[in-house]
DNA sequence: ATATTTAGATTGCGATCGGTCTCTATCTTA
DNA sequence: TAAGATAGAGACCGATCGCAATCTAAATAT
């Protein structure tokens, strides 16, 4: 009865880069970009130094990575919101309510992380700027196929595009100070606007 | 002929927290929050280690009362935003166009360094959340003063604090990547949200 | 004019940073 | 099964970090 695993190389190179990138989306979120150091997150993710550099040539094409992997993520779960059936009034208050919710995850927060970073950070936003191209073309996709007539389908996806920025600016500042009523209010005009772009009789 | 100035301690004190200030502003936009350090806002401001630790006890302190400076020439900005005259239909043209334009000046962009960064920094969160709670109000305010007959005041006002929450997003993303078409229609789709909260017919 | 206080410069300290190097263990190939 | 390649661990490196302590210069108070 031995006790070793048995894996293969790619088993054993693929799994430590998965928790690597794991922790890193972690790091960020509990940490900050600042914060998020070499050390930190082998710690986090059970790997030596030296482990780490094996598969990533510096801390920031590992924070490329795993951003990269946030993207894919954001992509498939905003898919996975058009194949949630609901009445097509009801669908437009989910919707807000699911771009809000998803503003404040964990693996957004970390997104957003990398984004004002890779703003003064050449390596860094080189690296990120296809991840947020596809995302963005990915998201006008979402949005061209979302139910409701219209006759111009890319500013339909530019309001869905608009709205994901202003819940992601809020979920900035929902750490530090909340406002019951204009949250609220933005909600109501959120949906509102949505409907009106969709062409959704509310 | 002495080449001594003979400034009085005040002015002395005064003049190299605010070249202090300044700098900090400066590093943030320049290099971002992680790179904004001790050394580099010394250096930029002509200022020695010594001096600084004189009048501020910590980086994030220093970092804490140049966001208070940045807000307080937000709101400055945005009242002088409703002492230019213009036509009512003409002022929501100017005023999206302005939201945008502050959303990417070098004081808003060295603001959301530090808004993000407070998520994970208890001290600076806790220095920067009056600042917010102030900025949020005046905005609100001055809102609330714009032109334009409503029922509900207070609904207008977080249309503003939502089209300034989304500039500021797109701000962050407009380093990295800027999609033409999207970027007009956003400003379109903007301009009718706010004469449409206004009540302004267009 | 002298004593006291304050502003500011310089040096130094321990900790941590990102990254390299070396060594061992595990897997693959011949 | 032997030889070679790859994954991973851990010690080590110079640089930089935030900050304290010490010192000089300048302004104020007596």
């Amino acid at each position: 009865m031995s006790d070793a695993p048995r894996r293969t190389q790619r088993e054993r190179r693929e799994a430590t880069i998965a928790k690597l990138l794991e922790a890193t989306i972690e790091c960020l979120c509990e940490y900050g970009y600042r914060d998020t150091s070499i050390a930190r997150i082998c710690k986090a993710a059970g790997v030596s130094h030296g482990g780490l550099f094996r598969h990533f040539p510096s801390r920031t094409a590992l924070i490329a990575a795993a951003t990269d992997e946030i993207g894919r993520r954001h992509v498939a779960q905003f898919y996975a919101l058009l194949e949630a059936p609901t009445t097509e009034a009801g669908l437009v208050e989910t919707m807000v309510q699911s771009f809000r919710e998803a503003a404040r995850s964990p693996n957004t927060t970390a997104w957003r992380e990398v984004i004002v970073a890779a703003r003064t950070n050449e390596e860094l936003r080189e690296a990120v700027a296809p991840t947020l191209k596809n995302l963005e073309e990915a998201l006008m996709g979402f949005a061209i196929q979302m139910p409701g007539n219209t006759t111009d389908p890319r500013a339909v996806g530019t309001v869905v595009l608009s709205l994901l920025h202003m819940f992601d600016s809020e979920a900035n500042t929902s750490n530090i100070l909340i406002t019951e009523d204009v949250q609220e209010l933005r909600h109501q005009w959120a949906v509102q606007a949505l409907a009106s772009a969709m062409g959704v009789t509310g």
